[in-house]
DNA sequence: CACCAGGCCGTGC
DNA sequence: GCACGGCATGGT
């Protein structure tokens, strides 16, 4: 359970309710519940989901020695991950979080999955594809209370075609793709390519990472987080809002 | 009352 | 190109 707090609720992904005894979320059609790593390892759609398929082990090593920091940020967080989520989920998600925090993020993303998404359990309601998302309006995002985030929506509405088109596309050419989307900037579109799309060259720069660089690595370039930037980063977002206590 | 949250847009220079 | 204020909302 406590192993996978901070993969599900820290702020890459807004699907996943803390059900005291379990966490839970909607997707790919369907409820599914985990407590431990036990649980996703079984399942041939979680199994990817999680990116099992990749070494962690051997990838916070190489982290781990890159500095104290970095070390210290590993112990805390031994388990942390990279999800592979859907692009059109991570597209709205990081939307919403725009100058807005965790919690009222997720709020925000509940609120839509009842409004448009479609019951696949009593009480489970599943996050609403482009095309029953589109039922919405200005109006009525106004009533879910998004705030200035309304019209960034109704455009990731109208040009959702674009995430068919991302996949191929080189890292600088794909956030550009991205970019055209009102509302999408540079960290937003990091945070899809992310992960909506696993790639792991991604450093999203959001105000913990900011704080963090300034403080540790003045003058650094993100070179130094190589070969897995976006793993780096994850573990300093981590690091910086848990204030590193050990 | 202030200030902040996984920022971005429009404007002005 | 860079700095700045505004932006909806809810929490502290």
């Amino acid at each position: 359970m406590e192993e996978l707090r901070e993969i599900l609720t820290g702020g890459q992904s807004f699907s996943w309710k803390d059900e005291g005894d379990c966490f839970s979320a909607v997707l790919n059609e369907k409820v599914y519940k985990v407590r431990c790593a036990e649980d996703f390892n079984a399942d041939p759609f979680l199994h990817e989901y999680f990116d099992y398929g990749f070494d962690y082990d051997e990838a916070r090593k190489i982290i781990a020695s890159k500095d104290e920091i970095l070390a210290s940020a590993v112990r805390q967080f031994p388990q942390l991950r990279i999800l592979r989520q859907d692009p059109w989920i991570a597209l709205i998600s990081f939307i919403l979080s725009q100058n807005n925090n965790i919690k009222r993020i997720t709020g925000l993303y509940n609120k839509l999955c009842e409004a448009y998404g479609h019951e696949v359990e009593k009480g489970y309601f599943s996050f609403p594809t482009p095309s029953e998302l589109g039922r919405t309006s200005i109006a009525e995002l106004k009533e879910l209370r998004v705030g200035f985030r309304d019209r960034y929506i109704m455009d990731a509405i109208e040009k959702s075609y674009i995430l068919d088109e991302i996949k191929t596309l080189a890292y600088e050419e794909a956030e550009a793709k991205l970019m055209t989307i009102k509302g999408i900037g540079k960290k937003v579109a990091s945070c899809v390519l992310l992960f909506g799309f696993h790639r792991f060259e991604a450093f999203p720069v959001d105000v913990w990472i900011r704080k963090v660089l300034a403080k540790y690595y003045p003058g650094k370039s993100l070179d130094y987080f190589e070969p897995y930037p976006a793993l780096c980063q994850q573990y300093l977002f981590s690091y910086a809002r848990n204030l590193s206590l050990e």
